[in-house]
DNA sequence: TTAGGGTTTG
């Protein structure tokens, strides 16, 4: 392993040194003497971009300072990295981090003289068999009442709040997370990021967060942390006795003892100190006017219009309420066919909206999700007796209002997979039993077409929320009533008028006063070539509303082209803001 | 930059 990480382990024992390697100073890298079992060890102050030579091999330059030797002249030194080794340590290596080289040649420094570094460089290379360590720092961790504005630190906190990765209105995800800890003050951290996997993997309440490189702000009297560069994460489930496993996005991090030994004393801490949160709801514990958190896994979904969107789900159990089901275009539904229709009667249908939108668009069928602050809503149907409970996340993130993704891993997925396995579908209908439309959305044949009529012909799902107060009209009863009348009617729709929405408006001659069409595509291509065949008419040029200019073409035709620049207010525009009319 | 915890009104 070209980088290796020094103190950094999973288990209990640090990774020592090879016992080989002995430690140089930099005024002893010198050209002409042997470096083969010597190392060097510096903090990094500078790093370059990764890129390729010439030949396509990966390079990396770093420069490393001597800490143990500050007063001298020359206190850095170039490190040259090539190959694979340039872009593991272009993964790794930070600002400020201290690593230790081992096994480099040593060549003139070109540069010395322009960057006033050590004479020398090391060049290193898997090839070269060298050796990156990399020395895990001792982190110093804030207690949340000892914030100081305008610093950075890394701190430990039990998750009191917190909202699920959204997006932002800027480019990046946003989280925000309060943290208590036994000093008892509270932090509210926004954390930023591009990428979503680089927030904090926090499920729910009670998790316990170590953060890297947070900075502390003062907002309305309050302190406040953000992320700053560089920062990252841990997470680990805050229940006593659970494995001590980090969630994370980071490559390498540190993880010792002393700090197994810190998130125990925070798990036993926060579960007399935190207060629990409420009863975890399954669907058959739903009650109308509700705001809670389903985990559940993902069967379909669609879109249903620019601000909303349908997320079909289960965990399994049924919900004891007739529950809304949001009408979509079966071409718009994405999910397995089979499943959906034999998981119809424990799906449940929840309308996300607004910010939300994204999010669940991205969400894959199949996966395992938390939807955070559910509303469960009571809502009555065209036919007042019958009612249903409809399933909203309303757009906002007010109260961790959100949808989290939760890996297979997480023990509560573990749970409800094996529940969902357990469930007997054997009442549901069998794939045989539904028709061709279900599967597929179009009309094979004539029994197909029976079948949707008949469909027509149950309880519309659409909810008319107007005129509730005026009973249903036969249509025959309507066209045999003198008008003016007030009706309301439930009918299947045959056909409209216009079928396009460009046919609503008409072409009016205010001489004849006819009214025609607005061409189409085809008939505009046509109207414009007999256009351009005949010269334009100069009593049409410079009227009140356009003012017109004429250019004869240099070519053999020497055709007329006229341009008419539209007045807006009787004003002309600026060029660019102008309609513009072309002739000939 | 974004959001800066404290439920939509579909």
């Amino acid at each position: 392993m070209p980088v290796q990480l020094l103190k950094i382990i999973k288990g209990k024992s640090e990774t020592p040194l090879p016992s080989h390697l002995q430690k140089e100073d930099l005024k002893h890298l010198e050209e002409g003497f042997d470096h083969t079992n010597k190392y060097f060890q510096g903090i990094v102050i500078l790093t370059y971009p990764l890129t390729k030579l010439g030949d396509g091999t990966d390079f990396f330059k770093v420069v490393l300072q001597d800490l143990d030797n500050l007063c001298s002249r020359i206190k850095s030194i170039n490190i040259l990295i090539y190959g694979k080794m340039a872009e593991d340590c272009a993964k790794v290596i930070r600002h400020g981090d201290t690593f230790v080289v081992a096994g480099f040649k040593l060549a003139k420094s070109p540069t010395a003289r322009e960057d006033g570094r050590h004479g020398c460089h090391l060049e290193v290379s898997e090839e070269a068999g060298s050796a990156i360590y990399s020395v895990a720092p001792k982190y110093v961790y804030t207690p949340l009442n000892r914030l100081k504005d305008g610093t950075v630190v890394n701190l430990y906190g039990v998750v009191k709040f917190f909202k699920p990765p959204y997006v932002s209105k800027g480019t990046d995800y946003c989280s925000v997370v309060t943290l208590v800890d036994p000093s008892n003050v509270k932090l509210t951290c926004t954390l930023f990021n591009g990428n979503l996997d680089s927030l904090p993997k926090i499920y729910k309440v009670g998790d316990i967060v170590r953060f890297h490189r947070v900075k502390i702000r003062e907002y309305n009297g309050q302190m406040q942390g953000i992320t700053s560069v560089g920062f990252a994460s841990l997470t680990f489930d805050g229940t006593v006795g659970a494995p001590l496993v980090p969630r994370t996005s980071s490559k390498v991090y540190t993880f010792m003892d002393e700090e197994q030994k810190t998130i125990e004393e925070l798990r036993v801490w926060a579960a007399s100190n935190l207060s629990v949160s409420g009863p975890v709801v399954k669907l058959s514990g739903v009650q109308p006017m509700l705001f809670f958190d389903l985990t559940c896994q993902l069967v379909g979904k669609a879109k249903v219009d620019g601000s909303s969107f349908l997320l079909k789900v289960w965990d399994g159990t049924k919900c004891p309420y007739v529950t809304w089901k949001v009408p979509v275009e079966a071409r718009d539904l994405e999910g397995e066919k089979v499943l959906l229709h034999q998981l119809q009667n424990l799906t449940v249908d929840i309308l996300v909206y607004d910010n939300h939108v994204q999010l669940a668009k991205s969400l894959k069928i199949g996966s395992f999700l938390r939807i955070y602050s559910i509303h469960t809503k009571q809502a009555s149907a065209d036919d007042k007796n019958v009612s249903h409970l409809e399933f909203h996340l309303h757009g906002g993130t007010c109260y961790g209002r959100g949808i989290g993704v939760l890996p297979e891993s997480n023990p509560d997925v573990k749970e409800l997979k094996a529940f969902l396995e357990s469930v007997d579908l054997a009442g549901s209908q069998s794939m045989e039993s539904m028709s061709s439309v279900e599967l597929d959305g179009t009309f094979n044949n004539i029994t197909d077409l029976e079948s949707h009529l008949q469909r027509c012909q149950q309880l519309s799902v659409t909810v008319l929320t107007d005129h509730q107060d005026l009973n249903n009209t036969e249509l025959k009863t309507i066209l045999n009533s003198a008008a003016p009348q007030q009706y309301r009617i439930r009918a299947k729709l045959r056909t409209y008028k216009p079928q396009k929405l460009y046919q609503s408006i008409k072409l009016h001659c205010s001489k004849c006063n006819s009214l025609q069409e607005v061409p189409d595509g085809d008939d505009f291509d046509f109207i414009l070539q007999r256009s351009a065949a005949t010269a334009p008419n100069p009593e049409l040029h410079n009227t009140s509303w356009y003012d017109s200019v004429m250019w004869t073409t240099q070519d053999q035709k020497q055709r007329k082209i006229a341009i008419h620049f539209v007045k807006h207010d009787e004003m002309l525009q600026e060029p660019e803001d102008t309609l513009l009319m072309i002739e000939g």
